[in-house]
DNA sequence: GTCAAGGCTTTGTCCTGACAACATGACTTC
DNA sequence: GAAGTCATGTTGTCAGGACAAAGCCTTGAC
């Protein structure tokens, strides 16, 4: 267990005015780090947690600067290609930024998190409301030219075909159709009832790495408006994805409805230099 | 110029059968890779180029393995590191996939681009499709309370207005408002109907680092479906965005109403493990 | 007073070397 | 024949050092 205590430097001593670290926003960071070498987590992904919680709970403020990287490395005792390795990842979640020449800086607030494959259960749950299933439907039959196409399946293959209703609060928020390789998971009704789709696709040991996403809007037909207590012809949002995973097949294809006057879709997203 | 020729490395003179490389997906590229250490570029930069566009161009086909990381740096004369760094920069673009024990992995297909902050100028631009602008309207005012909150400047502030139609082919496409605050952009009408705002803005040497967007949907107001040549009701796709500098101070706050019948939103993401 | 030159600080790039963790296939053993 | 074990190949992690490039501030000259 590496530890380091909060405080400045040693270069504190000489001068009646110690040359201020330069930049008109504050630095010496008063947070304790530490890494545990004995732990299994790697080093650089312990420093990099400790920074971003320290992010979340505001004790580095935005606009701070880090003390420089070589510092750091050796308040720590780590060297200074790991500490790199700890803020690059922050700044490809865009949580810091680099300057040459002038330092590592918190962001100025705002940015949270960038867009991930979001799945509208999690979603709903973690705004805190109460998300619920019914299933309408939950088949095999032989792939259309559209699914076949987007699965990237011969036509007429069979596929798994469900059919849901999704609730927040009670009241219906979107329908989802959703189209996967038949046997590549193991559906239940109870199942996908009490959870989401993706949830049960991780768990079966399915890794989502990419999706390709579509959204747009067009007027409910009757059933649609008749299943989300929607007036007939009101606008709806409509999602259309296919997932891939790791090796690049398709392992979902989903068609979903959202009620516009109920739902939009919300996310953050950086710029790669 | 460090150069290297294709095909295999000197291990294949001996054996009658030469062990293959493993793995059922052929390895052995026959890529011609070179570095010119005497260019500005950074090696690892070089390095990254060449092979995105073997991928792009299908020289290294999905599901091909590219050599070890330590054959590759010896035959192109880095080291190790370096050539990870080139290599770590296509996995973030999710072009490659590596798995310890096994190799570095073109990705299978489907997967192109990551969502990028998009412009629709550009967008409909690379589209082939030919777009133009109308300015309606370009003032100064004072914020109102919701643009000032997205914009964090204090209310009543004098901000930039924006009122513009986008056109593809002829036809309307969307009703773009935007905010800025006043005095960062010099903006022309002239400029305006002839390129994009973010253009312009990153000519300005506002640099553009991350955004957080909202996309809905609803009936279109009478106003909107006259300007749109929509049918009055119609539903229409809007898309909130307000974007950030590196700084994270808010450089624009855009309000967009795009034809539902006519547009989509359509992008990629990758799940970051 | 203004502008240019130089020095300092900090990140960017690159190298060498080493060991650990994991996946795979072949071998051995039961 | 099947299962466990070992060897091998590959990426993952980490150290320590060196120089280059860019930004910022101070100093100096005009």
């Amino acid at each position: 267990m590496t530890s380091c205590l909060p405080v400045t430097r040693g270069d504190d001593y000489a001068l009646p005015v110690p040359k201020q670290p330069r930049s008109g926003t504050d630095a010496a960071p008063s947070l304790q780090l530490s890494v545990d070498r004995t732990s299994p987590v790697p080093l650089y992904f312990q420093l990099a947690q400790q920074l971003e919680t320290a992010i979340e709970q505001g004790i580095l403020t935005p606009g701070r600067l880090l003390g420089n990287e070589i510092e750091l490395a050796g308040r720590l005792g780590l060297s200074r290609p790991t500490v790199r390795q700890a803020i690059q990842s922050l700044v490809d979640k865009g949580l810091l930024v680099r300057r040459r020449g002038v330092g590592t800086q918190v962001v100025h607030s705002h940015v949270r998190r960038p867009l991930e494959l979001s799945s509208l259960y999690d979603d709903l749950a973690a705004a805190g409301q109460r998300p619920a299933t019914v299933v309408l439907h939950l088949t095999t039959e032989a792939a259309s030219p559209a699914v076949a196409a987007a699965l990237g399946v011969v036509e007429g293959v069979e596929v798994q075909r469900i059919g849901r209703v999704r609730y927040a609060h009670g009241e219906p928020m979107a329908l989802l159709t959703n189209h996967l390789p038949a046997g590549l998971l193991d559906c239940r009704t109870a199942e996908l009832e009490a959870t989401g789709l993706y949830r049960m696709m991780r768990a079966a040991g399915i890794s989502l790495h990419s999706a390709r996403q579509a959204i747009g809007a067009r007027p409910a037909t009757a059933a649609e408006a008749e299943l989300l207590s929607e007036g007939p012809g009101g606008p709806v949002l409509t999602m259309e994805r296919t997932t891939f995973d790791a090796t690049g097949r398709a392992v979902e294809f989903g068609s979903h409805v959202y009620r516009a006057s109920r739902y939009t879709f919300e996310f953050q997203l950086l710029v790669r230099p």
